[in-house]
DNA sequence: GTCTATAGTTTGATAGAC
DNA sequence: GTCTATCAAACTATAGAC
């Protein structure tokens, strides 16, 4: 709470006014952060093309919004870790249902013998631990640590997942 | 600290008898739970059969591991968020680069014309991703929460990687 | 090796003046 | 609405007796 007091440039008991205890505010300042967040997910899905075209356009985004909000990657990694149900419950309605319909949707689309939710949560997956696994990824791959690495990601899922459909 | 000298059965002051710090009881204690918790996933990985049967196996194995010790995949889960310089070596050297390195070879068998680390950074990710998320799934898919979740998760992935595979 | 007691911080939250 | 001052609790860590 001094931290934040200190960012806003208010006293940490002024807050106080704004807000009844931590809690509220957490949870307000995440709603606040996620609100439209997954917006350019769900229209990357949506648009036009054929579902490849759509595949190859989610993936895309989705790296692109991961790699340029580490806030946003951050903090929904951390309510994955430590949420309790209110504050996940949040997440789910506020940022991830309308993003991860569309995916199933399309999971469905290019593989209908498939569980759309469980390929969906793999697609959302595949993305996702690229990222995560970043600050780790220097001691296992042996240190290399290329500039257009978001491209190599986005090429390599989008071949892969190209790949697993385009026989079915 | 207080608590983990309530469970141990001591004072808090006796763990700094046996601890210089609480930073090196956790990475001791880090160091400790991980242990061989890897043996597992490279025996699977370098034993007999063919590529896909190794895949196979992997898989089942990492999905086998991962639901039967949430703490390993908490504390997993915990370090590549707030894990410092320090504690993300530890873990790569102690338990990851065994098996990464497995992953990555079983990777390039599989797949020659795709880079063996990220397609090993992927094939985690696929796992992992199906328990980080399970905390925020009954929001998403509406609430179903089968008995056989495991298996599903095994067949549905090891499904997906085989059909990515094998036509290549 | 373990204890009690406590130092020194930091935390979330409140009281009351302005 | 914002401030200063402060409380009560919890924290990591240490001192010193046994």
């Amino acid at each position: 709470m001094r931290d934040i007091s200190k960012a806003v440039g208010i006293s940490a008991a002024a807050l106080y006014h704004h807000f009844p205890d931590k809690q509220r505010l957490y949870l307000d300042s995440m709603a606040y952060v996620f609100t439209d967040k997954a917006e350019g997910i769900t229209a990357a899905l949506e648009g036009s093309g054929t579902a490849f075209e759509r595949l190859e356009r989610f993936v895309s985004r989705f790296v692109e919004l991961m790699g340029n909000d580490p806030h946003f990657r951050a903090l929904l990694q951390r309510e994955l870790l430590d949420g309790d149900e209110a504050r996940l419950k949040l997440l789910a309605e506020q940022v991830f249902i309308g993003p991860f319909q569309a995916i199933s949707a399309l999971a469905e689309e290019l593989a209908p013998d498939c569980d759309p939710h469980m390929l969906a949560i793999s697609m959302t997956g595949l993305v996702l631990f690229h990222f995560e696994i970043e600050p780790m990824s220097c001691f296992l791959t042996g240190g290399r640590n290329e500039k257009s690495y978001r491209k190599e990601i986005t090429s390599h899922l989008t071949d892969l997942l190209t790949k697993a459909f385009e026989h079915r």
